[in-house]
RNA sequence: GCCGAUGUAGCUCAGUUGGCAGAGCAGCUGAUUCGUAAUUAGCAGGUCGUCAGUUCGACUCUGACCAUCGGCUCCA
């Protein structure tokens, strides 16, 4: 049992909800799919943080003055502009909609009867130089709510007319104005168009006016904008290094998995050595687990509907969830979450405070019904697996809990090469915590955000508030990872759950003899098995460290006669552990050496006369050349040790 | 789900203003047994995403559907 924690804030919460059942409420459970399902990260993916590779150009980009970051905000502003001034000038019947900066660059949303066409962006492109070329003065003019109606409604500005009605009586209206265009627009921008030098259109997309789903749908023209060529360049770069990093592309390449339209989307397929790899990193996950007191569990794929309405899955998420299937009177559903087999677990016998944490842990596998549009590859999916975990504890331990949840990630990122992570509480937005988008009590609310702030806080590290993406029911600690290219990826999420409990009747045996309804934390450390190889794919360029190669070693004969040297090598290497196979193919030593660089395989080892008669191998490591002959207990030495050492280059 | 684009051999991609379907790689067969990123010759390989429609004739035109890609919305 885990000494106590110092948290007592939250146990009159506990009292709050102990017994405190709202059957009149559909309250919802773990929500533990929130980011790890997701198409692509959040990522930010700016010159704000590029690469491992760049870290002084990081420190010195950091540096920055808000007033540099600002005046980038102000430069993509002014190349939104100019976007819609070109738009204007070649369709003059376009109306537009709004042209903000955003993290990486710039967009405009437009109406128009026509889609735009990828040949449209490069005139667009055109004549938005035209524009800079032209040097325009940008200038600023206030002017009256009235005279501005008159404009908009001259002009047919049905989207500028409704921004204005948002605009506060009082409040300063100001139209900037460069050349014949003029745009509603709060500010601030550049002097002249000339000085948005680098630029570049990059995309044509759909848009929902005010992202209003029931709205109009506009189209959007995206681009970024830099003070630097270089700097636009070394986007632009990094924008190509991203795709040729995808790791829908890399996993046809190398065989990992595929998806088939006769199956059905996003319900991926895994191939032999994606299996393996998937199996693998199971496997030591698990294992991690079990170190760290979790008791693997196992559950069906499915359960009776009542088991998802006492949950409120039912009533809260039908429409993501496959529906009913009827046999016999009775009606199941397919599991979009695991959280209920494992409140059945606890239920399973009489639970004392002495038994308390309890840690149950299980690779299942669950479905959601995503709609069409979102799936991405691994990366929003259907059907995919959670290392999902649920901990049964007392008020008392929670802060414990916590903490060792969020040690077991940082450990388990760590063996995959992840070492930049930033914690994140998902509290409430303010804003809206009025509008009946959180349930309970805000005073609860507020006290338990406090709580889960200081628990960060006493835990030492750097973290920031994630305003808005609290759970309905409760605040979160959320972990995410940075890759090689600099993006975030959500894996880890925390979740404290105060109703499962209690709508299930869980109970626990107190000191004082009474009932208890324990707390239950719902945690994942890697999310999403699919999305976490997706993201190990993508970071790693399908490069993948040693100990998580599905292939390690692959011996090269150079001609016939050393096939059977070959093969019990291979035998050697494959006995203690190290994947390993012999390319037996009729072809030039070359070809199967490039061969085997292509499929990215980490160590490849040569074999010919010389070796032969040596004893020895000549080994070849990926994209680093020979590195010349050893015996094979030296490369067998080295390779265990490089496993060991979990290395990843 | 919404907007737009795309779908041709296992893979990457040409092509046809409506008239017998093309390449490279991979595969198979043979020759070659080779020293650190492609040896060579030959042979196969396709309901041109699916289903309807127009037409003497559809891979090409029309429609619906499915899937993929880029976004939007969503992501418990």
């Amino acid at each position: 049992m885990l000494g106590v924690g110092s948290s007592n804030l939250l146990a009159p919460i506990f009292l709050l909800h102990r017994g405190v059942a709202q059957p009149g409420r559909a309250l919802g459970s773990g929500s533990r799919g929130r980011k790890f399902n997701s198409s692509l990260p959040d990522y930010i993916f700016s010159l704000k943080v590029t690469s491992k590779l760049h870290a002084k150009k990081l420190e010195r980009r950091l540096d920055m003055s808000n007033e540099n970051e600002k005046s980038l905000e102000k430069l993509r502003h002014s190349a939104a502009h100019i976007l819609a001034q070109a738009v204007k000038r070649l369709y003059p019947e376009v109306k537009l909609a709004i042209g903000p900066s955003t993290d990486t660059g710039f967009y405009y949303d437009f109406d128009r009867e026509i889609s735009f066409t990828p040949e449209d962006l490069g005139l667009i492109q055109e004549e938005m130089k035209k524009i800079v070329k032209e040097n325009l003065p940008i200038t600023c003019k206030e002017i009256t709510k009235e005279e501005a109606l008159t404009s908009f409604t001259t002009s047919k500005d049905i989207y500028k007319l409704e921004l204005l009605e948002a605009i506060p009586e009082g409040d300063k209206i100001t139209i900037f104005e460069q050349g014949e265009f003029a745009d509603l627009c709060k500010g601030p921008h550049m002097e002249k168009t000339g000085q948005v030098r680098n630029f570049k259109l990059l995309k044509l997309a759909g848009a929902y006016w005010r992202g209003k789903e029931t709205n109009q749908m506009l189209q959007r023209i995206y681009g970024t904008a830099f003070f630097d060529k270089k700097e636009l360049k070394e986007y632009l770069r990094l924008l190509e290094e991203a795709k040729k990093r995808d790791h829908r592309k890399i996993g046809k390449e190398l065989g990992y998995f595929i998806f088939d339209e006769q199956v059905g989307a996003g319900l991926p397929i895994w191939l032999p050595k994606g299996a393996k790899l998937l199996s693998m990193i199971e496997a030591y996950d698990t294992k991690k687990h079990e170190e760290s007191g979790y008791k693997e569990v196992r559950s069906p794929h499915l359960g009776l509907v009542d088991l998802w309405k006492t949950s409120g899955h039912y009533y809260h998420y039908l429409d993501t969830m496959f529906p009913p299937m009827e046999r016999d009177n009775q009606t199941f559903m397919v599991k979009p979450m695991n959280c209920p087999f494992h409140v059945s677990v606890y239920k399973a016998g009489l639970r004392s405070y002495r038994d308390l944490p309890i840690r149950y842990f299980e690779l299942g596998k669950v479905y959601r019904y995503e709609k069409s549009g979102v799936l991405h590859g691994l990366l929003r999916v259907r059907s995919f697996t959670q290392d999902d975990a649920h901990i049964f504890c007392s008020a008392e331990q929670l802060e414990q809990e916590l903490n060792s949840i969020r040690e077991f990630s940082v450990n388990l990122f760590k063996d995959f090469g992840f070492t930049d992570l930033e914690i994140y509480v998902s509290i409430r937005d303010k804003e809206h915590s009025d509008a009946g988008k959180y349930i309970g009590d805000t005073k609860e609310w507020d006290l338990i955000e406090k709580e889960f702030i200081s628990i960060v806080e006493r835990m030492g590290i750097p973290y920031q508030i994630d305003p808005g993406e609290a759970k309905f029911y409760g605040p979160a600690i959320d972990i995410k990872l940075r890759d090689a290219l600099g993006r975030l990826w959500q894996c880890t999420t925390i979740q404290i759950d105060f109703n499962l409990p209690t709508k299930f009747g869980l109970t626990y045996i107190g000191e004082d003899g009474e009932a208890h309804v324990p707390f239950m934390l719902h945690t994942a450390a890697l999310g999403s098995m699919e999305r976490f190889i997706a993201i190990l794919l993508e970071n790693y360029a399908g490069n993948l460290p040693l100990w998580i190669s599905p292939e390690q070693v692959r011996i090269i004969p150079i001609c016939d006669e050393n096939i059977p040297y070959s093969k019990e090598i291979c035998n050697t290497l494959n006995e203690v552990g190290i994947r390993t196979s012999v390319d037996e193919g009729s072809e030039r030593m070359n070809a199967k050496i490039r061969k085997g660089e292509i499929e990215k395989i980490p160590y490849l080892f040569i074999i010919g006369k010389n070796e032969q008669e040596e004893e020895k191998v000549s080994v070849r490591k990926r994209h680093r050349k020979n590195l010349g002959s050893m015996t094979l207990d030296e490369i067998k030495l080295r390779l265990l040790e490089e496993i060991e050492k979990k290395v990843n280059d």
